[in-house]
DNA sequence: CGTATGGTGGACCGATCAGTCAATAATTCG
DNA sequence: CGAATTATTGACTGATCGGTCCACCATACG
């Protein structure tokens, strides 16, 4: 029985997500954020607190975003060994490579914060103990199919997948053709999942 | 024919680059950096420049010397596959492992800045190239120790195997233990390089 | 020993930082 | 329609930011 918010809460995590994404958090100011969701100081502030809760906001909007879409991707695929494939390749996936260069925000934060903020730590590591779940999941499912070997351990792969699909991230943001990134990301596939 | 400097350019470059690392570069004030250092602005302007200079210069002192300590690494060892494996294993030699956490100060510093520092990117890209082609140095004579297959894209191999090895050192800035870690870095590098 | 040179430390600057607060506006419910 | 409630806006705060400047001082050279 008051006035309704003028705003969609998601709409505006989307677009801080964005800033923080493109200038990371701390070169971030709250003049920034008020620019880019069209959002006062105090509105701000009443919808989610201090600039540090925004933030945790914004990146678990993310990491839940693109859980999702991971989900998808090693469920939707008839075969579990393509899924595996296509999540190795998922970095490079972007036609332009522009989205390569932005590299992943759960990663870029980690880097830039891990050592001072347990928040944003906290949240790497709940996101990528998930991640290896769900892709040792679908590493089993290839191992049913008879697409990989039965002796290898599921986690231990799914770990060594996660690696290095973060590594093909990480060469991406630091500007690497997206041929050469492609390449790249196909060789590393290629030496952990036969056919093709 | 005046006063001579009274402290130690490569000392302070370290203490400020440590700063740097644990902090990041934009949360690094100038007191932070007057502290670690032990100096006044003054002294700091009128040896490094501003901030950004200052932050460059420890930058380049950090890739020079583990540049050094790569180039040590991959030529001293007798056989280059020994090398190549040490290579990927790296980011997990120390042993207690509160140095992964730490991660790579020209990697965290890449996801922090890549989008908006432009000199940043450029050392990122001149660093990695560099990185590259000694990796693929080795790649080559491990060819010819009859080690690696002849019909293997050196450079191609190097860019997998740097990649994957940037992939273990993010998975250690998570967090993630370093057993776990070490565990991982070995199925990377078992993939790519046989024997043991 | 005096003077020129350049290093040093800290006061100081305007700008910007994150965050607070109160006046105002919009909405719902009685 | 009026009262209660909450969103919105923007002025304001004290702190801190990066950077400048200058008075002071240690040294080297004549």
């Amino acid at each position: 029985m008051a006035r309704p918010r003028q705003f969609d809460e998601d709409q505006v995590l989307r677009a801080v997500r964005d800033q923080f994404w493109d200038a990371g958090y701390t070169a971030t100011s709250l003049e920034d954020l008020m620019r880019v969701s069209g959002l006062g100081k105090g509105s701000l502030y009443g919808a989610f607190g201090d600039k540090h809760q925004l933030f945790l906001r914004a990146l678990r909007e993310y990491t839940d975003t693109s859980g999702g879409h991971l989900r998808e991707m090693l469920t939707s695929a008839p075969r579990a060994l393509d899924a595996l494939r296509a999540f190795v390749l998922a970095p490079v996936s972007d036609p332009g490579g522009t989205a390569a260069q932005r590299g992943c925000l759960m990663a870029n934060s980690t880097c830039e914060l891990a050592t001072t903020d347990p928040d944003v730590l906290a949240e790497a590591r709940r996101t990528y103990e998930a991640t290896t779940a769900l892709v040792a999941e679908c590493v089993v499912r290839a191992q049913d199919e008879g697409d990989l070997p039965r002796d290898v351990d599921p986690v231990a792969t799914a770990r060594a997948l996660l690696a290095a699909q973060q590594g093909i991230v990480f060469m991406g943001r630091t500007g690497l053709d997206i041929d050469t990134l492609t390449a790249t990301a196909r060789t590393l596939a290629d030496r952990f999942l036969p056919d093709a």
